[in-house]
Formats: C-alpha cells, structure tokens, sequence
RNA sequence: CGGGGCGUGGCGCAGUUUGGUAGCGCACCUGGUUUGGGACCAGGGGGCCGGAGGUUCGAAUCCUCUCGCCCCGACCA
C-alpha cells in the first residue's frame, strides 16, 4: 500500500475529547474517527488491525471445532419476550418499530437467536455438542460510553454459544474454550490472565474474565502471589479473619461514651479522637428487599455492594438515604453504630477480630468506646468488604496484590436458562426430551485492538506487537525525488508484496522528519528507511519500532533480512 | 439518570464578563527556497459562531428553550 493514495489522516494534536491512550492514538494515528458518543468509524488502517484480531480468533476458533454463523443484527421483539428479556434487559437494548410498527432491537448478546436456530434444526443428542460462533457488530446503549473503542456502544464482538446433551460435555466444552482463549490473546502479543468471576447463580467455578494488564483497564484484580488465584477484586474472595480463642484478648473494658460533635465520617472520627482507622467500625445502613440492615466493616475498609447482597442473599441492596437512616438509629447520619440497633445486622469477618472498638452511639454527636462484638452486639459474619492489597488469598497462604486489567474476554456456562424458556430441547438416548446445557463465550474485538495499545506504546506513538499490525513492514524512502531513492525503494515494496508480505511505502513528498514521526505513531514494527548517503554506500537501515535498534543492511540482501526478522520472528 | 464542564473553518483554541457582524496555531491549495526526526517565505480557500425563539438599530457575546459532546458515580466484551 501506497502512503500517499491511503486514506491515512494522521493527526499532531491530540483531540480533546480523548481520555486514554489507546484511544488518543487510533484517532491520531488515523484509525477511527468518531460518528457520536460510542460510535466509530473504522478507517483503512484500524481496519487491518482489526481484520488481523478477527483471523486469529477465527482460525483459533475453527481449531476447537466452532462453527462460524452469521446472525442479523436487527432482532425481533418475540424472541426476547419468551427468553424474557425485552422486559427484563432495560434500556441498553435499543428498541425500535419497524414501519408496520413491529418491535425490533438492535442485538446486544445473540442467546435467543442462536437459541432459536438450535431448537429448529436440533433435535437428538446425536446433533450435540455444538459451538456456533459469530464475529458482528453488536450494539448496547451504553449509559455512559468512553475510552473509544473499549466501551463503545456499537461494537464488534465474537460471541460463542455452545449446546450440550450433558453437564460433563458442557464442562469440557468450557475447558477447551478457556484453553482456545489463552491461544488467541497470546497469539495477539498480550500479556493478559484468565480470572475468576462471578458465577452468578449457575455456582461452582465456570466463569472466567480475560484481563489484559493495563494500568489504565478500568478492572481491578486481585492476584495471589504464591497460587494461581486471580480474580475480579469486586468479586474476590478474601481469607476469612482467623477467630480468635474465647477469651483470648477479651476486654476488660467498660464501655464509655464520648461526645464527638459534628464529627462523622471515618477520617473525622479517627483524627478526632487520635485512633487508628482500624480501630473503628464502620456501620452502614442499607435498604435491601429484605428491609433495612446494618452492614458493618472495618474503618479503614470498603464494603463491597455485591458481596453483600450475596452474604443477605438479597436482589437489591441501596445505602439508606438520610431520613431512613435517622429514623433507623435515631441520630443523623455519621453517628450509626451496632450497639442497641433492632434490625439485622451483618458484618465483615474482620469485625470479629476488633477489641474495644470505636463506633456510632446511635445519638448525635457521640461516640462509643471499648465496643466489642458479642459482648455489646451480636451481628452475623460474612466476606463483605473490598480486597485490598495484602489481604489474604481464600485458597492458599499467599498474599493477594492488586493491579488493573481490561476485560478481553468472557466466558462462562450459562446452564438451562433459555434453553428452558425458549424449549431448545432434545431428545436423549432414552427417548426423553431434555433441555440443552449452554455455555457462552464472548471476546471484545475492538477492545482486544485498544488494550493492545494500551500494553503496547511508548511516546512516539504505537509499538504494534507484530500479529496485530496493519502491516508487516513500512519501507520509508526519506528523498523520494531521488530517482536511486525511488528506484530501490519501490523494488524492495515489490519485492516484499510478491513475498506475500503487508507493505506500507511513505511514498509522499514530505520531509523526512514528517515521516518518521509519522512511522512511530502508526507503529509498525520494522521500518526500512532508504537515505541518499546510505544508499550510496549500497545500505539501507533497519529499524525496530520497539527497541529502537538501528541497523544497516546492504540493499541487495534487504528483501531477504526483513523476510528472515519477520518470518523468524515466530508468527 | 444524578452532579460538573464544553459546543466558534478538518484538528487544537482565543474572542463572550464590558453587544458593533470573527481571529490564532496546525492541517489544506499555489509558487519559491529547503530536505535523515513534525522547515521557511509569500499568496490563497474554507466558519449563517450546535439549533430554535426572544431582547436590541445591531447578538458568537444578553435572555429562554432545545440538541449534541465530554468528565465524575451505578452496567458490560
């Protein structure tokens, strides 16, 4: 391809609206342009890149016995009414009315669909397993899209749906298809990691999210240091606190009230009566569906939402608005505490630990001291607060860290759910109609792109990891006037072309230093530059976008050496 | 949806407080000088100032209403 007959608009400025990095440099580097808010278009050059992240899943895919399908992006009202979604899903799921006034959507997840091609066509054991997979542009009404191409609402995804005859086959379908994921990231060039999710009711350990480590993913995770344990922190578990011996540490202590005016929150509290974080409890109130509760953890801790519904086996948790909260502990919001509050109360496990603690009197502007669990309240334990870094890992000794991720991939064993509500069933050996197990599989297509970046960047621009960019090698005659220049550089782009390689030629009339800024933004990961002086010298330089490392290397063998660094360079 | 901010040539911005009919840098076009890390000079094209209504002799500027976009919080690949 010929640099100046691409369309391939290189920016100097940064846009304004831009707030990662991946983003900021598709747009400089002319790979998207934004449409509206989440929605893109992809450009020549974001294309390839793309097109390059969709063949690997494909073949990756095909490898573990997918079928690749094709589903329409506009999906009718019916299908999600039996599945029950088009009442449950809300308003990410763009409605619209075709002209006879007929209820479509714009499909945001393919369940119904794929499940209303099984049921049809599907009708023994014998038709199962079966993996349909589909790479589309999907769209979700995103409540607040940003960070370009990693939470769009229009976006390209490969979804996967597989369907069992049994729980077994389903499981090993889950397996091949974590193992499938972590050959597709690591043929992109990622450096990424498969971690535990929320398994939501299905149970047992058959959710996985794939992060990719970016210190800018918008994912926190929790990794052991000793076992292979990793998983989203809003969902990790954390070691429970070891219970104390009775007895051991008991207080001696009366409680005492202090009068602590206007003095509420945590840190106030802390700096105030010149105790340490740890020494506080934090009492919360909560409005759940099973009516109001107080959720109690640490000072220096956060109570994790989800964990919390999971530990009241609750639909609906919402921190209590002031006025219920007064009429709750009969005192304004900051003076909430456990000692004499009627309704229920549950606590993290590291409140068990706590000895003559700190906490609300239920009484404006006072303060307890000396509180301690069991002999001044009695609470129920559970896994309520955030991880954090140095907590301990629920499966070994170790020690949890946290980093940050971005969300590649998903998968997880979806179980019965649409096959019972939509009747995908199939008969077994026995003759007897049973519903299909599904599983689920998800990759982020244009996020796998911008977490790449994300990974893969420097100042200058994009360092592509070779897989992913848009072209195998950019030949850059600096004087394309120079007829040798000219000359040797456009043999050296036929040759490579007749080679079976992806060229970029910077064939245009600008400056040297225009095209190389303009090579280190694109990020292709070898450049051959071809100089006057080096050429007269029979060399052409070598150039390797990631270290930087320069070399020369005489014209006649450069077809061959960017060959050999390509081809040898395990792709 | 709640809170904050912004809409002015393709991009980045100034001008708005104190109304007088639009400017800068980059990009683009022409000519010339340059030519290994975003050159320089000269000339040029391009904007009903997000939209609608209002106030006024006169509105980018003041008022009202709208639409869009961005940032901070609850969802997801």
């Amino acid at each position: 391809m010929r640099f100046s007959t691409m369309l391939l608009p290189t920016l100097k400025e940064t846009p304004a609206d831009a707030d990662v990095i991946s983003q900021k440099l598709m747009v400089r580097a002319g790979m998207i342009r934004k449409v509206a808010a989440g929605i893109y278009d992809l450009l020549p050059l974001g294309v390839r890149v793309i097109r390059n992240v969709e063949k690997i899943i494909r073949e990756e895919m095909n490898r573990s016995g997918a079928q690749e399908i094709l589903m329409p992006t506009v999906l009718p009202a019916e299908l999600w009414s039996e599945s029950g979604r088009w009442e449950e899903y809300g308003a990410e799921l763009l409605r619209l009315k075709d002209r006879h006034g007929r209820d479509f959507c714009l499909g945001p997840t393919h369940e119904e669909a794929v499940t209303d091609i099984v049921r049809r066509d599907v009708k023994s054991y014998k038709g199962l397993p079966l993996n349909l997979y589909q790479i589309q542009g999907k769209f979700r009404d995103e409540i607040r899209p940003r960070f370009g191409l990693m939470r769009g609402r229009e976006f390209i995804m490969k979804d996967a749906y597989s369907f069992h005859a049994t729980d077994e086959s389903a499981e090993e379908e889950y397996v091949k298809m974590r193992d499938t994921y972590s050959r597709i990231f690591e043929r992109c060039g990622l450096t990424f990691r498969a971690v535990e999710a929320d398994a939501g009711n299905i149970g047992g350990n058959f959710s996985h999210e794939f992060m990719v480590m970016a210190d800018t993913g918008e994912d926190a995770i929790a990794v052991c240091d000793t076992c292979k344990y990793a998983a989203n922190l809003e969902r990790a578990e954390i070691r429970p606190y070891e219970a104390k011996e009775s007895g051991e540490d008991a207080s001696t202590n009366e409680v005492d009230t202090v009068t602590t005016p206007g003095v509420k929150c945590i840190e106030e509290v802390s700096v105030f009566l010149d105790v340490s974080k740890e020494t506080l409890i934090k009492t919360l109130i909560y409005n759940t569906d099973a009516g109001p509760v107080a959720a109690l953890v640490r000072g220096d801790a956060e109570l994790n939402e989800l964990k919390l519904k999971r530990v009241l086996g609750a639909e609906f948790v919402e921190l209590a608005d002031d006025k219920t909260v007064e009429e709750i502990t009969g005192a304004p919001v900051g003076f909430a505490g456990p000692v004499g509050l009627k309704i229920r109360i549950v606590a993290d496990h590291a409140i068990r630990g706590m000895v003559d603690s700190v906490a609300g009197a239920n009484e404006a502007n006072t303060h307890l001291l000396n509180v301690n669990q069991g002999r001044d309240f009695e609470a129920e334990y559970g896994d309520l607060r955030n991880g954090a870094e140095g907590d301990g890992c629920p499966r070994c000794a170790g020690t949890l860290s946290v980093c940050r991720g971005i969300e590649v991939g998903h998968i997880f064993k979806l179980g019965t759910k649409y096959s019972v509500s939509m009747g995908a069933n199939f008969l077994d050996e026995n003759g007897k109609a049973q519903p299909m197990i599904m599983g689920c599989y998800g990759i982020g297509v244009g996020r796998v792109a911008a977490a790449a970046i994300e990974q893969n960047h420097d100042e200058a621009g994009i360092v592509w990891p070779a897989p992913l960019s848009p072209f195998d090698v950019e030949i850059l005659p600096i004087k394309i006037a120079d007829l040798e220049v000219r000359k040797a550089a456009f043999e050296l782009y036929t040759e490579l072309t007749e080679a079976g390689l992806d060229c970029l030629i910077d064939d245009r009339k600008e400056r040297a230093g225009v095209k190389f800024k303009d090579a280190d933004l694109i990020g292709i990961p070898l450049r051959v530059t071809l100089g006057d002086r080096n050429l007269k010298e029979g060399n052409v330089e070598f150039k390797d976008r990631g270290t930087g490392e320069v070399r020369l290397v005489a014209v006649a063998d450069a077809a061959e050496e960017v060959l050999k660094s390509i081809r040898g360079a395990g792709q």
